[in-house]
DNA sequence: TCAAATTACGCAAACGGTTGCCTTACTTTT
DNA sequence: AAAAGTAAGGCAACCGTTTGCGTAATTTGA
């Protein structure tokens, strides 16, 4: 068993007697090589089965083909869906993606941007951590030159590229749903009250309470730090108030699972005593069988693909230097309300 | 805002006026360099904040600093926590993970397993697709010198680096639980008969049957393609035998999930008319208001993390071209039945 | 006191591929 | 027929780091 070298320009070069240029030409279909030596190259380049080097171009090249992908968590459905969105965009491209969790931890997503940096990578794509308030990581790597795109979690500026989900068709449409069903007791069970997606919520949720004439009762509306503990605290407060909610519109399909749990500890028939609306909709809840009415569809992996096809539009753009009026990209989708059959 | 480049080890000798060998060799400690010269290196270093350039080392060292995953499916939750048990250990010697999905599918592992090679990984994970019967994609990495760690889905065979989980343990543990509770008309439902997987299954479970002098019965063995329908179709099989099972071990969690539905449509209630006992143990699970009386442990995470400490420890070697008698590195963890708390 | 050993560092090549510029040999043009 | 243009391809530098070998200065040994 002999040891292989994988084969080099420099090789096809050798075998054919010409030089490294011209093959290296030759196989980008360089005009200034003639006909017969580029088919010559190609052909040989294919019996050897000629790889080019990624090392020795990346190095090159100054570029590593390689973007970085940051967010909270790769356990979570949403995010691992995500992940192949990115994944199957960047691949097309020849492009490899380096993967980091900041665990919503902010000194985690500093020290990770720091390695990716180090790393070279040539962007990034971003679903900022749940607890930062600060943007100076970020903003350290545009003076590397290294793009950013945010998605689903993005910071609250103007100046930045993103591809987010609007949650608003859903939400108010979830609460039209319950509203037909004759039910306006409505709570929400948020998640921590600085995050921007909390924010977000609390704003539809009282538009959609406005439009339909019900009165906001703030004891409708708990928070959770979305701990298992902080979830059913709140289910708690919720069912200690003097007219407990008919339906609960949770922060993530998370909540809603202990959610669920604590409304059967109530004795409490889910769908008939109690509704629920979550955000995200898993996939295991078709094989739940007690589940929410309904769950708002963010479509993770639109939304990373699109943030990845911003993120390639603007490594190519990159090299022109003219800082024409800066331009930033900036999508938004729809969510849909998704009925769960039951 | 100007744009910074990364500083390199050039810079750091022009600023100390001395040569880039010296600032290298002062960087890994090298005995040649004097004490003085090497703590104002590390000093300058430190300053700039230089990070060498991993493109350039690559490059030069004619390795990657990346090891490639290939596994069936990375959104099985299996296999997502083997990736991060193969992440974290990685990450500590400072190696990329590159992952790829065979999706079971024969010609897209060589596919992959190809363009691995091609991006010169400095080592390979595999979990074989189910569908694998050939063993030549595999064999010819090797000719490239790329050792390949094998684990959980292992090939037959006795030539190759790996670390698997025993199935016995926690199965024998199961059907002695179920007996325990006087239940002997125990079924498999198997995964597709030419894995190896499947047939591990089968030989423990007629070792467990004849332990307890249980008489196989065949009809109480079915197999699925593990395709939605396949497991109901396994599920009406065993229903419509003339004694039909009490307990049935499901090759895996999924098949579980389908089997549970399956059972409820017969009005069956679980843990009383019928007991499941799966593999794998998803941790979902919990969630689940209708679950197995217990699963079995495969830990996903210890088994990809030794079998990454086993890769690291054959690519350290690898440059003693000495092929000593070669020698294979087997660990095989023990299984456990995990009890889920009704 | 002079050769030998040691210390501390520099020189330059190499890794594989890309690219600006130059050269050679034809082909056109006038 | 001489000047000019074009087609096809070679030369060599470069990207950042590592490393074998060479060398000057200093120390040691006898």
């Amino acid at each position: 068993m002999s040891i292989n070298r994988l084969p080099t320009i420099k090789e096809i070069a050798r075998k054919l007697n010409i030089s490294t240029s011209t093959v290296s030409r030759a196989l980008h279909d360089h005009p200034s090589i003639g006909w017969v030596t580029t088919m010559r190259v190609k052909q040989l380049a294919e019996e050897l089965n000629y790889e080019p080097n990624f090392s020795a171009i990346s190095f090159k090249q100054r570029k590593t083909f390689t973007i970085g992908v940051l967010l909270p968590n790769l356990s979570e459905a949403f995010f691992s869906t995500a992940i192949s969105g990115i994944e199957e965009f960047a691949s097309t491209k020849k492009y490899n993606v380096l993967i980091g969790q900041s665990l919503d931890d902010p000194e985690r997503e500093v020290r990770i941007l720091e390695s990716m940096k180090n790393h070279r990578v040539d962007g990034m794509i971003v679903s900022v951590s749940k607890n930062t308030t600060s943007f100076e990581h970020f903003e350290q790597l545009q003076h590397y030159n290294i793009p950013i795109v945010f998605f689903d979690c993005i910071p609250e500026r103007t100046d930045v590229h993103y591809s987010a989900c609007n949650l608003q068709t859903g939400m108010l449409k979830a609460i039209e749903t319950l509203v037909a069903k004759g039910i306006t007791n409505i709570a929400l069970i948020n998640g921590p009250a600085h995050l921007n997606a909390s924010k977000q919520r609390q704003q539809i949720y009282f538009k959609g309470l406005k439009m339909h004439n019900i009165p906001y009762d703030p004891q409708m509306m708990q928070t959770t730090d979305l701990s298992k503990e902080g979830n059913l605290a709140a289910m708690d407060k919720l069912f200690s108030l003097e007219h407990p909610p008919k339906a609960i519109i949770t922060f993530n399909d998370y909540l809603a699972l202990d959610a669920i749990v604590a409304a059967k500890a109530r004795n409490m028939v889910i769908n008939k005593d109690i509704y629920f609306i979550s955000f995200a909709n898993l996939p295991i809840w078709s094989y739940m069988n007690e589940r929410p009415l309904a769950s708002i569809e963010q479509f993770p992996h639109l939304q990373a693909e699109k943030a990845t096809e911003i993120l390639f539009s603007l490594m190519e753009a990159e090299p022109g230097i003219e800082v024409k009026k800066p331009c930033y990209q900036q999508v938004i989708f729809d969510s849909e309300l998704i009925l769960h059959s039951l």
